[in-house]
DNA sequence: CTAATGACTGTCT
DNA sequence: CAGACAGCCATTA
């Protein structure tokens, strides 16, 4: 059952990622980034802002597509990837807020 | 049960 | 700055 504990506490902290800010993979499971991943790519969940989920460096996994929706809710960008300095919100805010 | 894979990450070349 | 490696977890073959 620790599983879907993990699952559920991972599809809430997407949930709670304010428009115009991004987190990471590692920020939403620091033991396994590839389980975000893995449940993004799964997930049946619908409404997941999964395009605020990018990787630790600013770039992002699913190109254009991903870049485009990040541009159209004002996120900066720091030439070809996220300005995690401005945008990025850390595990720990997102911990706070629930 | 073992091996390979994936919306990852930090460290080393 | 870009590419290669090894670690990490759960799913799939």
């Amino acid at each position: 059952m620790a599983d879907e504990e993990r699952q559920a506490q991972i599809l809430q902290l997407i949930r709670s990622v304010p428009e115009g800010f991004v987190t990471t993979y590692g920020d939403l499971c620091p033991e396994a980034p590839r389980l975000p991943g893995r449940i993004l790519s799964t997930t049946k969940e619908k409404g997941l802002p999964w395009h605020r989920i990018v990787r630790a460096d600013g770039s992002f996994a699913q190109g254009d597509r991903q870049r485009r929706l990040l541009r159209k809710e004002g996120i900066p960008f720091a030439g070809k990837r996220v300005d995690m300095e401005v945008a990025h919100m850390p595990r720990e805010a997102l911990l706070a807020q629930v």
